[in-house]
DNA sequence: CTATTGCGTACCAATTCAGTCCGAATTGGT
DNA sequence: ACCAATTCGGACTGAATTGGTACGCAATAG
């Protein structure tokens, strides 16, 4: 199971090649050739974050693309979200009046909850961070027994 | 975007409905009218759960399914696991021989560390835990800015 | 004026996904 | 001994999504 989509995962990476180099505007072909993606997705993909304001985008000769923002303020949930739109875990908690089971459903309010909590985990790190070392270790095992906490998820962080 | 498949999601409202119910044993087409989901199709995830080991099938006349042990022992990550594979964020944390860019992509580590949690989050939260009322709240908003601390994803549990 | 670069859209190929069907094996009842 | 009910384990298909490409247009620097 993959939860990103390839091109979210790529935008991902051009996003932070461009976070790493801050002064110089780049083009698609140069981030193409840095990232080593095929060029034609590469310009895809900064089309779709030059439209959700993440980038600027000069025209013409010389032109580029420019992160809009400080990477600090860019958070990888906003850059996959120019990709793939809304995170949600569910059919029903992305549109959820498509889902007729709405009124019987008992696990609806609970993926809810998951969504959220997921969406706030990606939305937690920046561009900036995705750049420098790890700057926190969760130390569950994913398959681990169920705990008895949901709330005990993420890990504190470790002292730097 | 949506993260679980459509097979994973009935899965989990499959297991919930037999964690519902553990007196008795279902049939495939019992499970299917109560859910309303297509007969066939629940059919094949009971198959798949019971190739995981999380339901039992007895065959025969009076067979039926049933959860192979207790709601609050089967989290829903095995269970989306058991339709949909391993939980992995991007291609390369799920097979990582097969990304050539393994050894310059800054970004790799950071994405092991968002899988660990996510799937640490899904493995925290039991079948018995989606049957009752919601246990955790996370309060954050999904798209907010980028929080300086990764860490404080998920919310404390509110008093019970 | 021309070369370069982004913009928008349309398009194609391939993979994956959801769902169905059928024969074989197994068990309970008559 | 036989039959009906039910799961098991495949293969199979039709459709939807995704990844990737191509082309004409607009804008800008030199």
């Amino acid at each position: 199971m993959i939860i990103l989509s390839k091109l979210a995962d790529y935008s991902v990476i051009v996003a932070t090649h461009l976070a790493a180099h801050p002064e110089r505007q780049a083009t698609a072909a140069a981030v193409a050739a840095a990232t080593r993606l095929p060029p034609a997705t590469v310009a895809k993909l900064l089309k779709a974050l030059a439209h959700a304001g993440l980038v600027t985008a000069t025209r013409g000769a010389a032109g580029g693309y420019r992160l809009a923002r400080l990477p600090s303020a860019i958070s990888v949930a906003q850059v996959v979200a120019a990709i793939d739109g809304d995170i949600g875990m569910t059919q029903c908690s992305v549109h959820a009046t498509d889902c007729d089971r709405t009124n019987y459903c008992p696990t609806r309010p609970h993926w809810t909850a998951i969504n959220r909590a997921v969406g706030a985990a990606l939305s937690a790190i920046s561009l900036a961070e995705m750049i420098g070392p790890l700057a926190f270790a969760p130390a569950f095992p994913v398959f681990a027994e169920p705990a008895t906490r949901a709330a005990r998820i993420l890990m504190e962080e470790p002292p730097r």
